[in-house]
DNA sequence: GGAAAAGAATGAATCGTTTTACTGAAGAAC
DNA sequence: GTTCTTCAGTAAAACGATTCATTCTTTTCC
């Protein structure tokens, strides 16, 4: 009744323990009659390959470890997809660890992906784990950043021109006519928010419109938008602002949310555009107008560079891949002219 | 350069490898100035345990596999994460497999949890694999079904009364007036579709209302309440439909932006419900009434289920938890009489 | 004070693979 | 006909933890 091991399978087939492993893992030429003998064995005793064992022996094991900051963002599952795509191909397989944007949490998965010596780690992280990185990758665990490049230059990273993305989304909104813009989005500590609130605040200025009203939060999730827009709307007529900028698309969401349901008239009222063009700000009953970002292809081509480092070790030919943004325009800032 | 090991530790601190084992697991009481030096090399070596040696030994992991129909569904996300926090309490961590509703991904899946002698899987099958699951508890890994009970009262399962559910939706919907209903949904192959079906229709003809249309499709994404909501409109006016019902909240969004994006007013002429009560259905821009299933709860009780067969093996007390589906009233059904 | 029990620590055996160095056998080359 | 390759397959040595059965010290008890 206990599970069937190689030995097994060697008994079986009349054949000794290495030729059972050069079937397995055709490292070696097996003649066509034994290997036959041998698959026969495995199926009929429904061997399957105990990868702790194989592990311990190789050293390292077939799956890569993703830490994403919040499993309930569209934009991460869609990263963590495409990356399972890429790594699919090469018969590895993907283990997924959300951080939810706390440091403890990220230090518990870092610990688990270390005993469990991943091939690998795509990581968007949160806390102040370079050093723990560089022990990882010292250890035989390459790693590549997602969507965060900054003080890094020392790991492989694919990311968006966050600064770019944010010059987008303010320019297509003062394109259409607003002139009073607000920002409402996490903390600023997260690079990528900053520098989308630094793109949106360098076009207000260069051309020429009323400055950038900035309502920062902890967090990236959708309350925040409710409240930001309660705050707006609490504000004097002639202080309200025309437009929105999310720093992404579940704040948008929530914008969108509290400003319908106070009546407020999207766009031709106050205009809403997000980041990151999940599908459910695509198909919200306004859609939303967006930056995209090509989450799926980003987490392909992290998983590729990760596949490449794991494939020549030692090669310290850091690359980094910088996706451009695309301006998505819906209903949430089209097909209305200025307010009067 | 290469990574310490026990013998390493036990040289550094003294003692023998046993030792160190005693310390790293707890197994067998230390003496606390041992157990000391044993911490302190362990810091000084940035010793981490090599988990494949520690599961070849063991015969078994201390991560658990859950296998979900659909990663971009919140539905299902939110059940893993309950399942997470259920197994951090425990030091058992979470791998999450993706089977995107394909048979032959699941079975992808499967392999690789059985390689890997996962302590347990918590699993909403796709294929027909309850033979596969067998085998998989015969070597030590005990199976949960989650949100599928069906013809497997041979492992401990949690799930939510469907037939009630499509009961309590229909019902709600004729309470609002309503009585032309429409259902729009997924392959009645899927067992809860079906019983959210038969329940909603049982309900209409009880009480004696117009039967109910079904539009029935291939799967249970967004794009398919689009399609449906289009169908709907082609309709003589006599003929559609005032109320919707949508056999999961993806699909209601769909339904919703289709209609509204036609000019149709929701709810005053067609009132919409969906199922799940996911985050992006409440917060959608005419927020959905819906019947809410417990998704985090079910989760957390499918990983307590499971840790109790994890350690009670051979315990064949197998259970079956019925969670009752609540009606979640919201703008897209309620606050309009029906239409004229 | 001596026997028994309890407490700490030891070290070898073990888990199931992969891999390496090696052995034969069969054919090729001269 | 001897020597060289090539081709298949073998057997034993890893990999790094945990867990036994032991040994060596203390302490307890009468």
């Amino acid at each position: 009744m206990a599970a069937a091991n190689v030995r097994d399978v060697a008994a079986l087939a009349g054949v000794s323990v290495g030729t059972v492993s050069n079937v397995l893992n055709a490292s070696k030429p097996v003649a066509p009659e034994t290997a036959k003998r041998v698959l026969d064995a495995i199926e009929k005793l429904g061997f399957i390959r105990n990868d702790a064992a194989r592990q311990l022996r190789v050293g390292q094991s077939r799956t890569v470890g993703i830490m994403v900051l919040d499993v309930s963002n569209p934009f991460f599952t869609d990263i963590a997809r495409g990356a399972e795509d890429a790594l699919a191909l090469t018969g590895r397989s993907l283990i997924l660890g959300n951080s939810g944007e706390e440091a403890h949490r990220e230090l518990g998965y870092l610990d688990l992906f270390e005993e469990q010596r991943v091939a690998g780690l795509l990581i968007t992280p949160v806390g102040d784990v370079l050093s723990r990185l560089e022990r990882l990758r010292s250890r035989g665990s390459p790693v590549v950043l997602v969507d965060r490049h900054e003080n890094a230059r020392s790991f492989s990273s694919v990311s968006v021109d966050d600064l770019q993305g944010g010059a987008l989304a303010a320019g297509h909104l003062l394109d259409v006519g607003r002139t009073r813009l607000a920002f409402v989005g996490g903390p600023q500590q997260v690079l990528q928010v900053a520098e989308r609130l630094r793109g949106a605040r360098d076009t207000v200025l260069a051309r020429g419109a009323r400055p950038l009203r900035v309502l920062e939060f902890e967090t990236m999730r959708a309350d925040v938008g409710r409240v930001g827009a309660e705050q707006l709307l609490a504000l004097a007529p002639s202080e309200r602002p025309d437009a929105v900028f999310a720093a992404n698309d579940l704040i948008a969401l929530g914008v969108l949310q509290a400003l319908t349901s106070a009546g407020v008239r999207v766009p031709d009222d106050i205009a809403i555009i997000g980041y990151d063009d999940i599908y459910f700000a695509a198909n919200a009953a306004i859609p939303i107008s967006s930056i995209r970002q090509p989450a799926a292809e980003m987490g392909r081509t992290a998983a590729e560079l990760l596949l490449e480092e794991i494939e020549h070790p030692g090669l310290k030919d850091y690359r980094h891949v910088f996706f451009p943004p695309e301006l998505i325009v819906r209903a949430s800032t089209a097909g209305a002219d200025a307010p009067h």
